[in-house]
DNA sequence: CGAAATCTTGACCGATCTCAACTTACGTGG
DNA sequence: CCACGTAAGTTGAGATCGGTCAAGATTTCG
């Protein structure tokens, strides 16, 4: 699957700018005094991938938080049949490696980086010091824990409940929502990588598309943009 | 859906004992120190709910995490089209209601008792509190939300990658493991519940149970309970 | 610019849902 | 503690959603 051996840099005090503009990008840590952050960015140091490298894999022993500073990182998991799937991307300033931080140690999912990318790590020892020093930041890992619990157990419902259309226009539906007024989107990944996020095939997702399409709904643009024409028509599929 | 309304006993220090049992029952607080634990057990208050009753519905405001004493209770979630999905059970021990607790403050699912039903109840201001003042607290529960998330996404793969068949196949065999040795089970709950939790039917549920039990995988007792006489048959269906 | 990957469309098939009728189990109240 | 009524479970027949395989068009990236 990986391409390229690519030599990692794996600078400790390389660049400095990074990691602050990494590390305050970070919703759990932005809330900090600056010299909070000076002193967990000291403990941080960086590494580089290149497009298609592994950061790691399920049973890979985990001790670290990896926070994205640039590029752009696919979660995926394997099927107790070997299927795989698309569990999230992680884009600059979000993190990974969360959950082996306070459980066994031990990855369930694989990281790969989607292009050449920069992450900023902490070790789990790190971070546990700095939870027990400043509890706030407990608090905050807490709510982003909590947020998303609850958009995996959604999801669950969804791939329980809903069928494949429903699926797809639920994901545009989120695209869109933000976006103030822009009927406009992008999708945010190829349509291979739709399919597997959203638990179907390229196949499916390129027929309901057109489907919808036809119906007057949406409209595919180039470059993997949709215009959403009629919302709520999507909605009640 | 509610079947009868009943007298919540909103006792505030009514039966310390039973508060005691119960809060020292949960994971995230049994290794504390007796003196702290009498200190979290003042700041819980109890509630009685019978049979069928709601506990909280999605959309409803929270502001407590409740700890089941004795009784269970059915998490369920409504997906955007309206239908059911059956989320966790939670017996004596277990909590619920932490997702809001870090949150918008928002119930986002269903909790219903499944009998006569007996929960502490501690605010979010109180939690909070004692999260502050004992950050071991806080680490046990993001370990907590670890393992939850953990499983949430598992389940959604499993969902969005195998069939009905496999999930049920996998079901069973997580239902045996910790039994050590006994390839006998029971099944914790209706299969019309079962059906939920994994999204399907109880005619599916059914059939499919038929079916192992006729290539000789599985035997059907009464009261629920299934022998599992070929595991591994099973887990390569 | 060209190879490789992604995407599209068609034909076919199978897993699972739906609806319906019937049987069984269980909680409730007398 | 038993009987009854409601809920749960079973089984069949039919319909359908979505997956698979295959061939071809299009895009992407080195």
């Amino acid at each position: 699957m990986q391409k390229s051996r690519c030599h990692h840099s794996k600078s400790h005090a390389k660049d400095v700018k990074t990691h602050k503009a990494c590390v305050s990008l970070v919703p759990i840590f932005n809330h900090l005094e600056a010299d909070q952050m000076d002193e967990i960015m000291k403990a941080t140091r960086s590494i580089s991938y290149c497009r298609g490298e592994i950061i790691y894999r399920a049973g890979d022993k985990s001790d670290s938080l990896y926070i994205v500073s640039s590029g752009r990182i696919r979660i995926y998991r394997l099927s107790e049949s070997g299927k795989e799937q698309l569990v999230r991307i992680l884009n600059p300033g979000e993190f990974t490696g969360e959950l082996a931080l306070f459980r066994e140690g031990i990855h369930e999912a694989y990281a790969e980086a989607m292009m050449d990318t920069n992450v900023c790590m902490i070790t789990r020892t790190e971070l546990q010091e700095f939870l027990m020093k400043y509890p706030t930041i407990a608090l905050k890992i807490l709510s982003e824990f909590s947020e998303r619990l609850e958009t995996s157990e959604k999801q669950t419902t969804r791939f329980a409940t809903e069928t494949v259309e429903t699926r797809i226009a639920l994901f545009l539906a989120e695209c869109v929502e933000g976006e103030n007024q822009v009927m406009e989107i992008k999708l945010p990944m190829s349509k291979k990588d739709l399919a597997s996020y959203l638990g179907t095939t390229p196949e499916t997702i390129s027929r309901k598309l057109a489907e919808m399409e036809d119906k007057g709904y949406i409209r595919q643009l180039p470059q993997r943009k949709i215009e959403i024409l009629d919302l709520d028509g999507l909605l009640l599929l």
